[in-house]
RNA sequence: GCCCCGGUGGCGGAACUGGCAGACGCGCCCGACUCAAACUCGGGUUCCGCGAGGAGUGUGGGUUCGAGUCCCACCCGGGGCACCA
C-alpha cells in the first residue's frame, strides 16, 4: 500500500494534513478490518478438517483457546463498559499469536432467554426477529471494534444446528446414571453410564433393584414397573417434589435462580415452594467432584470458595435416637463429639416423625412447650399449619427468633441415655440432612437460643477458646480445642463409656463415630447443601425438550436422528403471569398451545404411535453448558457427537505445558464474576457428564478462570433526585457540579440508561477511534478491578498513539521519517529493557503496566533528534496487541508487506540488558542519604568503601561510630551508627 | 454474625521474592508557538517549609539494619454467604 491513500484530515483548521486524528483513524481502522476479514487473517488452524488457517494454512504452534463469556444479545445496545473483557481477550490473543501460538478465539451468542423474550412482548415481535436484530447489532458494533475473532466460528445458541446438539446433550444425560462405584477415567470412582448397562444388570441380577426389598426379581416387575425404576436413576429425570414457583415470572426456577431473600434473580418476583412434577438434573451427584476438583483448576479463589459453599460439603454423622414407643428419629450432625450434650431434639415442620403424635402431654411437660395447646396433636398441627403459610420471605424475616412446640415425642440420647423431647421447629430445614437435629444449647447458638425460649437444659461440652466457663472442672486443660464428657455436675446425665476427655475435636469426633458404628447407631456421612438442578420453564424463548410422553405418561427420548426439535408456532408466546403474590397459581407452558405440535404421531422403532411432546423449554443456561466446544467446529451439523474428539483433545486435552494444566479446557476464560454458581457450575456438570460418557478427555471445561472488573459511571442528579446528562455536566471535586447552571450531586455506580450517564462505543470510535479507546480501555488499571470511566481521561492515550504516528510519519508531508542509522546504545538499551518488562506484563495480564513501559518508550523516542528504524519497529510491534490497526499501519509504511498479527513478538537481547552503571542508595538508619553510581560487579567491601567516604554520608552520619553495615551490591547500602 | 478482597498525591493507578514510595496517564501550574485561543511542543507538580530540612502509603502497636509490602488489634469501603445443624 502506499502513503496517498490515507485521507488526509482537514476540518478546515491549521492542523497539520497527516496528524494521526479521529478521522485517519476511522479510516485506517475500518481499512484493516475490511483486509483482515478478506484475508481471513484470524482464522484459527484445526489439526484436521476443513477449518485451515490463513490461505489454507495447517495448524502450527501450540494450541491456545481463549474465550470471553458470550454475550446476551439484549436490545438496550453496547456501552463501553461491555466490551473491557473482550478487549482483554484481544490483546492476549494478539500478544500468544505473534508468540507462535495457535489462537483460537470468537465469540458466539446467548440469545435464548427471559429479557429477549420480554423484549419481544413488548414490541410485538418475534423473539427471533428481535434477537437475531440485536445479534446484527452487536456484531456490527463489536467488529468495529477490531477483535481478532475467527469470523468462520461465530453462532447463537438459537440456531436449529445448535439447538440440535444441546437437544442431543440432554439426551445423552436423560439416558445415564450414575454408577458411584465405577471407575472412571481419571482414576476415580463415580462415574456417569449407559441406561443401557443399567438395565442389563438388573436383568442379570448383578445389580439390586433400587427401590425395593432385597432379593426382588427384574423379571418379575410389570414393563411399567420397570421403566419407573429405570427412569428413577437417571441423570434427567421428572420428579414431583417441592420447586420454586414465581408466578410474576410464570416459571419455575432453579435454586441458584433465587436469591437469599427468596425472590427471583430475574425480576425481583416472590418466589414460593410449591410441589410440581417437573425436570430436574442429578448434579448433587457430582457434588463431591465439582468440590475436589476445584484444585485442578487456575481460577480466582473466590469463585472456588463460592462453588465450594454453594454446593456446601459437610462431613459429620447421622444419629438414630430411638423414640419413645417405637420408631426412631436420624439426625445429621458436623458435631458428633457433642452428643453429650444434646438435650432435646428438633425436627423441621415436615418432617414425617410428626405424622403421628401422641394423644397427650408426656409427664414433664412444661407449659411453655405446650405453646398453650391441650394436646400435642393440636398443637403440632398449628404449628405446621402456621410454618407452611410462611413465605419465604417471611421465614427469612423471622430468622433468628425461635419458634416451636414440643411434639409429645420423646427419644433417648443413645451415649448418655437419658430421655428427651422432640420439639419442631422452622429453623430445621427438611431439605438439609435428614430433616431433624439432635440439639446442643452448649454448642450451637441456634439451639442455644431455643434452649432458652424453651426453658431447656443446656450442657457445655467443649471449652470455650479464652477459659472456662464456670461449672467445669479441671477436665478442661485445653486452649479452646479439647473436648471432654460433661463435668460431672453438669446435669444428671450418667457416665458413658466414651470418654473423650483431653481430645482434640477432630480426635473426639473419630471417637465417637467409631463407637456409634460399633454400636449400629450411626455412622460417618457427607451431606451437601446442593439440591438437583431444576431445569424446566415454562416459557416460550428456549430449546423444547426431545421428549414424548406416551399412552402410559413416561417419557420417550426422541430418536437423534429427529433432532432437533424445533420450536412451534403458538398463537401467542407471551409467558402466562400472575398476580407475583398469588402463590396457588400453577405453571402453564406457552408451547401447550398448539395442539397440532403437542399430540404427534411418531414411529420411535415400534411402529406408529401417539405421543404428546413435553411442552417445558430448557433454562437459558442450557446453551452456555456446552457452547465452548461448538467453537471448536461450528460447522459439525451431523455425526455421532457433538465434538470432534480429535478436535477437543488438540484444543482442550490436558496438558502440562498450558496454563491450563492437568485438567484440560479452554486456556483463559474470561468473564464477569456474577455467574460464579451458575453458568459455571451447570458447565462443569454437563462437562463431567460428557467426560464419564468419553466425549470429552479434558476434566474441567474451563482450565483457567478471569474475572475482570466492571466499568463504572458518575451519574449525576438535580434537586428533586432526577439524573441529569453526565455528559453536559461540569465543574470538579473541588469546585462541585453544576449542570444547565444548577447545582448537582454525583453519584458513582452503573452505567445505564436512567442514570443517563452512557457512553457508547459508537461514540468512541467517532471522536478518537475504536484504538484509542482500546488503549484508554486497557491502561485504566489492572484488568480485575472495577474502576470509574472517565472521558475526559481518554486524550491521554490518544496522545500516545499520536505521538506514536509522529515518531514515524510526517505530520505535514505524510512521508515516513524514520532513520535507517543505528540507534545509540541508550536507545537500544531502552528498546531492549522495554521488550523484556512488556513481555512480562503481558504474560502477568496487566496491560496497563505494559501500555506505562509503551509509552515510557515512545515518549524517549520522541526526544531523539530522527527516531531508528531498530527502536520503532519493535515498539510498533509491541503495541499491535493493543492497537492492532494504527500498528498495521505503521508497519505497513515501514515497508512491511504483511500484517503484523503473525510477525514475532520482539525478543529482548540480552546484551542490552546489563548496564554499565547502577545507581547505589546508600541509606543511613534506613534514610537514602546519598547515591553512587558504581559497576553492577562492585564488590561487597568496595561498595561500603565508597558509600562511607560519599559527603552526604558522612555528614548525616555525624561522626557517630559505625555500629553495622548491611550491604546489598550493587544497589543499596545501610549504615547503622 | 461468618468468609474473601481492598484502603497509596487533586483523580485513575505504579512499586518483582521486605530495599530509592508515587511509574504511566488525567488534571493543574509555568513557558514556547499563535494577533488570540484551541491543538501541539518543552518544563514542573505528595504535603509542610524561602531554605537547610522534616513528615508521609486508613489508625494504633510489633518484627527488622530497613515495612506500602510481614505479624497483632482496630476503623472504613466493596463483594459473597447467612437459622445448612
Amino acid at each position: 500500500m502506499s502513503t496517498t491513500d490515507v485521507t488526509p484530515a482537514t476540518e478546515g483548521s491549521r492542523e497539520p494534513s497527516f496528524r494521526y486524528t479521529p478521522a485517519l483513524a476511522q479510516e485506517i481502522e475500518q481499512r484493516w478490518q475490511d483486509r483482515w476479514e478478506e484475508r481471513g487473517t484470524f482464522h484459527a488452524a484445526n489439526p484436521t478438517g476443513a477449518l485451515t488457517g490463513p490461505g489454507g494454512a495447517a495448524a502450527t504452534g501450540s494450541p491456545f483457546f481463549i474465550m470471553d463469556m458470550f454475550p446476551y444479545p439484549s436490545g438496550a445496545g453496547l456501552h463501553v463498559g461491555h466490551p473491557l473483557g473482550y478487549i482483554a481477550t484481544d490483546v492476549v490473543g494478539r500478544f500468544r499469536r505473534m508468540q507462535g501460538d495457535n489462537v483460537l478465539h470468537a465469540l458466539g451468542y446467548d440469545a435464548f432467554g427471559l429479557p429477549a423474550e420480554q423484549y419481544a412482548v413488548q414490541t410485538g415481535q418475534h423473539p427471533r426477529v428481535t434477537t437475531e436484530a440485536n445479534i446484527a447489532t452487536m456484531r456490527r458494533q463489536l467488529r468495529r471494534m477490531g477483535l481478532a475473532h475467527d469470523p468462520r466460528r461465530t453462532f447463537a445458541t438459537i440456531d436449529p444446528e445448535y439447538v440440535r446438539w444441546t437437544q442431543w446433550i440432554f439426551l445423552q444425560i436423560f439416558d445415564s446414571w450414575y454408577d458411584a462405584e465405577a471407575v472412571r477415567a481419571d482414576g476415580g470412582r463415580g462415574r456417569a453410564r449407559r441406561i443401557s448397562e443399567l438395565r442389563d444388570e438388573l436383568a442379570v441380577g448383578t445389580r439390586a433393584v433400587p427401590g425395593y426389598p432385597a432379593g426382588t426379581a427384574w423379571a418379575g416387575l410389570s414393563e411399567v414397573e420397570q421403566r419407573d425404576v429405570v427412569d428413577a436413576q437417571r441423570l434427567a429425570y421428572v420428579d414431583e417434589s417441592p420447586v420454586n414457583w414465581a408466578p410474576g415470572l410464570g416459571t419455575v426456577l432453579a435454586n441458584e435462580e433465587v436469591t437469599a431473600d427468596g425472590r427471583s434473580e430475574r425480576g425481583n418476583f416472590p418466589v414460593f415452594t410449591k410441589a410440581l412434577r417437573q425436570w430436574k438434573m442429578r448434579i448433587t451427584a457430582y457434588a463431591d467432584r465439582l468440590t475436589d476438583d476445584l484444585e485442578l483448576i487456575d481460577w480466582p479463589e473466590k469463585v472456588k470458595s463460592m462453588q465450594r459453599n454453594w454446593i456446601g460439603r459437610s462431613t459429620g454423622a447421622n444419629v438414630r435416637f430411638a423414640a419413645i414407643g417405637g420408631g426412631e428419629v436420624e439426625v445429621f450432625t458436623t458435631r458428633p463429639d457433642t452428643l453429650f450434650g444434646a438435650t432435646f431434639m428438633v425436627v423441621s415442620p415436615e418432617h414425617p416423625l410428626l405424622d403421628e403424635v401422641p394423644a397427650v402431654w408426656p409427664d414433664g411437660t412444661k407449659d411453655v412447650w405446650a405453646g398453650g395447646h391441650k394436646t400435642p396433636i393440636e398443637a403440632v398441627a398449628a404449628y405446621r399449619k402456621a410454618a407452611a403459610a410462611k413465605t419465604a420471605v417471611e421465614r427469612q424475616a423471622d430468622a433468628g427468633k425461635k419458634t416451636g412446640v414440643f411434639s409429645g415425642h420423646l427419644a433417648v440420647n443413645p451415649l448418655t441415655g437419658t430421655l428427651i423431647p422432640v420439639f419442631t421447629a422452622d429453623y430445621v430445614l427438611m431439605g438439609y440432612g435428614t430433616g431433624a437435629i439432635m440439639a446442643v444449647p452448649g454448642g450451637d447458638e441456634r439451639d442455644y437460643a431455643f434452649a432458652k425460649a424453651f426453658d431447656l437444659p443446656v450442657v457445655y461440652t467443649v471449652a470455650p477458646e479464652g477459659g472456662l466457663p464456670e461449672g467445669f472442672d479441671d477436665a478442661w486443660t485445653g486452649d479452646g480445642v479439647t473436648v471432654s464428657s460433661p463435668a460431672p455436675d453438669a446435669g444428671d446425665i450418667p457416665a458413658s463409656d466414651l470418654v473423650l476427655n483431653g481430645l482434640h475435636v477432630a480426635e473426639a469426633k473419630a471417637a465417637t463415630i467409631a463407637w456409634l458404628e460399633q454400636r449400629g447407631i450411626g455412622a460417618g456421612t457427607v451431606t451437601y447443601r446442593l439440591r438437583d438442578w431444576l431445569f424446566s420453564r415454562q416459557r416460550y424463548w428456549g430449546e423444547p425438550f426431545p421428549i414424548v410422553w406416551d399412552s402410559e405418561d413416561r417419557p420417550v427420548a426422541i430418536p437423534e436422528k429427529m433432532l432437533p426439535v424445533d420450536l412451534p408456532d403458538v398463537p401467542d408466546y407471551a409467558p402466562r403471569t400472575f398476580d407475583p403474590e398469588d402463590k396457588d397459581s400453577s405453571p402453564e407452558a406457552p408451547l401447550g398451545r398448539n395442539a397440532d405440535w403437542v399430540n404427534v404421531t411418531l414411529d420411535l422403532g415400534d411402529g406408529p404411535k401417539q405421543y404428546r411432546r413435553d411442552t417445558n423449554t430448557m433454562p437459558n443456561w442450557a446453551g452456555s453448558c456446552w457452547y465452548y466446544l461448538r467453537y471448536l467446529d461450528p460447522t459439525l451439523t451431523d455425526g455421532d457427537a457433538a465434538v470432534d474428539p480429535e478436535l477437543e483433545r488438540y484444543w482442550m486435552g490436558p496438558r502440562h505445558n498450558a496454563t491450563s494444566g492437568v485438567a484440560g479446557g479452554v486456556d483463559l476464560y474470561v468473564g464477569g464474576v456474577e455467574h460464579a454458581v451458575l453458568h459455571l457450575l451447570y458447565a462443569r456438570f454437563w462437562h463431567k457428564v460428557l467426560f464419564d460418557l468419553g466425549f470429552v478427555s479434558a476434566v474441567e471445561p474451563f482450565g483457567k478462570l478471569f474475572n475482570q472488573g466492571y466499568i463504572q459511571a458518575y451519574a449525576f442528579r438535580d434537586a428533586h433526585g432526577f439524573p441529569v446528562p453526565a455528559a453536559e455536566v461540569e465543574g470538579d471535586e473541588q469546585t462541585g457540579w453544576t449542570w444547565d447552571g444548577q447545582a448537582v450531586t454525583r453519584e458513582y455506580g452503573k452505567m445505564g440508561k436512567s442514570l443517563k450517564n452512557v457512553v457508547t462505543p459508537d461514540e468512541m470510535y467517532e471522536a478518537y477511534g475504536a484504538d484509542t479507546f482500546r488503549v484508554y480501555e486497557m491502561s485504566m488499571g489492572p484488568l480485575d478491578l472495577s474502576r470509574p470511566w472517565n472521558t475526559r481521561d481518554v486524550v491521554g492515550s490518544q496522545r500516545f498513539l499520536q505521538r506514536l504516528w509522529r515518531n514515524v510519519v510526517s505530520e505535514e508531508t505524510g512521508e515516513v521519517t524514520v532513520s535507517d542509522d543505528a540507534a545509540s546504545t541508550e536507545t537500544l538499551r531502552a528498546v531492549h529493557r522495554t521488550i523484556a518488562d512488556v513481555t512480562a506484563e503481558m504474560e502477568g495480564m496487566r496491560p496497563n503496566t505494559a501500555i506505562a513501559k509503551l509509552i515510557t518508550l515512545n515518549n524517549h523516542l520522541t526526544g531523539l533528534e530522527s527516531v531508528p528504524r531498530a527502536a520503532v519497529e519493535p515498539l510498533v510491534l509491541m503495541t499491535a496487541p493493543v492497537a492492532p490497526h494504527l500498528a498495521e499501519e505503521l508497519w505497513s509504511r515501514l515497508g512491511h508487506t504483511e500484517s503484523l498479527a503473525h510477525e514475532p513478538f520482539p525478543v529482548a537481547d540480552a546484551e542490552y540488558l546489563v548496564e554499565d552503571t547502577v545507581t547505589c542508595v546508600v541509606q543511613v538508619q534506613g534514610k537514602v542519604r546519598g547515591r553512587l553510581e558504581v559497576p553492577p560487579s562492585i564488590s561487597d567491601a568496595d561498595l561500603q568503601a565508597a558509600a562511607l567516604a560519599e559527603p552526604h554520608v558522612v555528614k548525616a552520619m555525624d561522626g557517630k561510630p559505625v555500629r553495622k553495615v548491611i550491604v546489598r551490591a550493587p544497589r543499596l547500602v545501610n549504615i547503622v551508627v
